[in-house]
RNA sequence: GCCCAGAUAGCUCAGUCGGUAGAGCAGAGGACUGAAAAUCCUCGUGUCGGUGGUUCGAUUCCGCCUCUGGGCA
């Protein structure tokens, strides 16, 4: 234990205070942010990701946020190996690593010994394949996919043409099955002295919160946020724009909807994301659970964090 | 006050020629290794308004009551 580094994680669903929880966190326990969010990445999405503003980050200083245009790629990958750099800074510079967000994959790749191949992503083999799987069908790619890799076929359901495509293209680069690869599938990491806080309430409370926060969107300008990356020449292709709040309201202003319906539809896919982000992290049993409701106020949420921080990673402040 | 229509899932409604029911939406559970706010899989949710009658059996037929629309006074 004695040289391993120091790690606190911060996760949880949309809306249920992560973020100025983690800055009173980290001001108490001299702490830094990494960013654990694959959309607020992107630079000039701030309304619609709910992207801390320089206020309140409070002189606590943030990584992984607006590092990115959004018609650039970014991958996991990519977040495990600038996330690590980080963690490893602040480690050395004497203060606590913290690493915050919902995205759930992103936190594994720094919790689990995921190992990602070589293999970059290939968007000229991508286009292709979503052609061919939309002129021949999915059975077509799963077909072949089974030739190659039957032990990756089994785990993805022929529907999935994303993971049927991502599968075949790790072995059009490599020569060698996507499953010869994934070894030690679920490992826990030892590299860190590790503390992991999930704040959660009950659905209802979630779900309420939710819809008043997208409300409070619309009202500080999101419209006119999507309508400024529109005008800027980032299209509705763009992964970037597929994100919840952007997609919804592009088809408003391409004239598919009413703005109502993309206001109920931009509810309804964040309350499903908040519900996919729970299952993602219940899975994961280091995770202390904080149910923020039956505190009075957040002061106490912070309290309780710091306190079980100062005792495992043995701090005198 | 009278006449008409309705009352079935959280919501909107379908249906049962009498054998205790099903769609859409909303929702729930799960998967996840370079697109992950993406992508994909699975699943229902019921005193059929209340009460009496006819019937072997009523959510369905009949009576009364309550409520909600609409119309006439």
């Amino acid at each position: 234990m004695g040289n391993k580094k120091n790690l606190l994680v911060i996760v949880g669903p949309t809306a249920t205070g992560k973020t100025s929880i983690s800055i009173d966190v980290a001001k108490k326990i001299n702490g830094e942010i990494v960013s654990a969010d694959s959309m607020q990445i992107y630079k000039f999405m701030d309304i619609g990701t709910a992207k801390v503003s320089l206020s309140e980050m409070d002189d606590v200083p943030h990584y992984l946020i607006d590092i990115v245009y959004p018609d650039e790629d970014f991958s996991v990958a990519d977040y495990k190996h600038y996330a690590e750099e980080y963690i490893n800074k602040i480690d050395k510079s004497g203060h606590i690593p913290i690493v915050v967000g919902g995205t759930g994959l992103y936190i594994n790749s720094l919790v689990y010994e995921l190992k990602f191949t070589k293999v970059e992503s290939n968007e000229n083999f991508r286009k292709k394949y979503n052609r061919i799987a939309n002129i021949h069908g999915n059975q077509y790619l799963y077909d072949k996919l089974y030739k190659i890799d039957p032990i990756s076929c089994k785990k993805i359901n022929i529907n999935d043409k994303k993971r049927i495509i991502r599968a075949l293209e790790i072995y059009h680069e490599t020569g060698k099955p996507m499953s010869s690869f994934n070894k030690n599938f679920r490992k826990e990491t030892d590299k860190y002295n590790l503390v992991m806080f999930g704040l959660t309430t009950d659905r209802s409370i979630l779900y309420s919160r939710i819809n008043k926060r997208v409300d409070s969107m619309i009202e500080g300008g999101l419209i006119k946020e999507v309508q400024k990356l529109m005008d800027m020449g980032y299209h509705k292709d763009l992964k970037s724009m597929k994100a919840i709040g952007y997609k919804e309201i592009i088809s408003y202003l391409e004239g598919e909807v009413e703005l109502a319906e993309a206001i109920r539809l931009l509810k309804r896919n964040t309350r499903r994301y908040a519900k996919r982000q729970l299952t993602w992290f219940r899975r994961d049993d280091r995770i202390k659970w904080i149910d923020t409701s039956k505190f009075s106020y957040t002061g106490e949420i912070v309290d309780h964090i710091t306190d079980y921080c100062k005792d495992m990673f043995k701090l005198n402040i």
